[in-house]
RNA sequence: GGCGACGUACCCAAGUGGCUAAGGGAGAGGUCUGCAAAACCUCCAUUCAGCGGUUCGAAUCCGCUCGUCGCCUCCA
């Protein structure tokens, strides 16, 4: 079954057709490197991560190219009050960004370009521009792209230009602009403290030129996947489309996909709010990276996610009900049992559900719903012990296909060498009835991050997520 | 003012013309159990914001009303 995505660009849900078979070339706006990353970055970017393993579970070879936006007003205003360069202030974000997506089990992408280690080449495309009669510089030395030039303009936004005059709420003290909709290709410094030196002068780039240049390096003028949060559609993946696309004459992106934006508690995030939180926020208050991963990924991206603690609680407890599931799995397959039902009407079913739910726009909850109808199906004959270890297996490596995409295996389990002997020693004081020493131990593991669990086939432990 | 998204149980949420309206969480009762946990069983929307309309048939299509949220120059 094909996979179909919403295309912004037509407002439809296309099917996805790669300009080369069996390749897709994917662009994802990447994060401005001047704060910690918040939960609503991560919503896109986790939509986007599930994207890009949907997309390679499908079989295409997939290039996702991320940016990191390295200079603007923030990075640079904030560099400057705390004294240091540009560069060392933006690395220093660059990486707690990276620790974050790693936290959340972010595929990395194959290429993840710096916008100031791409000076030259958005120079290129605006001299490319330039030469095309698509700007023109101001007085102090500031290149502008002229809309009024681009009658594609306003395409991706669904905008109508008429509507956006000079007046209502767009600032007039712009005066160099020959129209208020221009926008800035390169922003002339003058003896400014971050600037470079090029051909068109002293200056720094303006925002959307970097996304031009770098997605168009790695992945050709014409490339097949672009997407951001809904925010992005207008200016900046407009004005993307009207630079690079008069730069370089042809169609800049066949498919736009933008996710809806996170709110918490129904009401969008703000700092302002109080409902503002960083993923180190949520870590700190004890809440598990899968639970959040769980959690950011089970809503479909076309539709408003709405962030609570409750909704982030049912989501542990759902993630744990899985792995508790793989552990069930697990060890049925090590005991090696025979006999018993065949479930590979019920695997199929699963599959197919779920893969149908991914192919349906990134449908994450039809697809987490095939998943759990599965483990409903699957438990009672785990708990009537009339499974086989040949099933088991099969019902793992179902599982574990499905998890390329979600990504919400429990981390092997791995036992401190100290909880061993603890276990063992329980095991000693139940068989003597000495429940009050078996259940200290047993709170003591739990504190460990250890649970255990009495069945009739002994006892079994389990890490905590 | 322009453009757009949305309103399904206590919460999250699938479903976009036709079997008994997925799934997760919470809750209630039961089985199992030293207790706990896990698991299992049962219950939990005659109804999809409201009102009209189209249709043999609508949560799904159309209209209106009410409500929520977002975008309209640098916010993922």
């Amino acid at each position: 079954m094909p996979l179909f995505v919403s295309n912004t660009l037509s407002g439809l849900k296309e099917e996805f057709v790669p300009l080369e078979p069996g390749r897709a070339g994917l662009y994802t706006c990447g994060p401005t490197v001047y704060n910690f990353i918040h939960i609503g970055n991560l919503r896109t970017f986790l939509w986007e991560d599930v994207l890009r393993r949907h997309l390679e579970f499908s079989g295409y070879a997939v290039t996702h190219v991320m940016n990191i936006t390295d200079v603007d007003d923030k990075t640079i205003r904030d560099s400057a009050k705390e004294g240091i360069s540009l560069r060392a202030f933006t690395e220093r974000f660059t990486e707690y960004f990276f620790e974050d997506i790693r936290t959340l089990r972010v595929k990395p992408a194959h290429h993840y370009p710096r916008a100031t280690d791409f000076i030259p080449q958005m120079v290129e495309i605006i001299r490319k521009l330039t030469e095309r009669g698509f700007t023109y510089t101001s007085e102090d030395g500031s290149v502008y792209f002229r809309i009024a030039a681009f009658p594609g303009y306003g395409r991706l936004a669904k905008l109508d230009l008429e509507g956006i005059k000079p007046g209502a709420r767009v600032a007039t003290d712009e005066y160099e602009k020959e129209d208020v909709r221009d926008f800035a290709l390169w922003k002339a410094e003058g003896d400014g403290p971050v600037a470079w030196d090029t051909p068109i002068g002293r200056g720094r780039p303006g925002w959307h030129i970097e996304c031009s240049a770098m997605s168009s390096h790695y992945l050709g003028e014409t490339f097949d996947l672009h997407t951001g949060a809904v925010d992005n559609i207008f200016p900046h993946h407009e004005n993307e489309i009207a630079q690079s696309e008069c730069a370089s004459g042809k169609p800049f992106v066949k498919y736009w996909l933008h996710a809806e934006h996170l709110i918490v508690d129904g009401e969008k995030m703000a700092k302002s709010k109080g409902n503002f939180y960083t993923l180190r926020d949520l870590l700190e208050k004890g809440h598990a990276p899968l639970a959040i991963r769980y959690l950011l990924i089970s809503v479909p991206y076309k539709k408003k996610l709405n962030f609570t603690f409750a909704g982030l609680e049912g989501a542990y407890q759902a993630v744990d009900r899985l792995s508790n599931f793989i552990a069930r799995l697990n060890g049925l397959v090590e005991s090696g049992a025979d006999g018993g039902a065949d479930i590979l009407p019920q695997i199929k079913s699963f599959k197919e559900g779920f893969r149908a739910g991914l192919d349906n726009d990134l449908n994450t909850a039809e697809a987490i719903g095939a998943l759990f109808s599965f483990i409903r199906e699957v438990n009672p004959l785990l708990e009537s012990n009339s499974l086989s270890a040949l099933n088991a297996g099969l019902a793992l490596q179902a599982l574990r296909e499905a998890d390329a995409v979600l990504d919400l295996f429990p981390p092997a389990p791995k036992l401190q060498e100290e909880a061993l002997p603890l276990i063992k020693e329980r095991e000693v004081m139940r068989k003597a009835k000495r429940w009050a020493e078996a259940d200290a131990i047993r709170t003591q593991l739990s504190e460990m991050g250890v649970i255990l669990e009495d069945t009739a086939q002994g006892t079994r432990w389990r890490k905590k997520i």
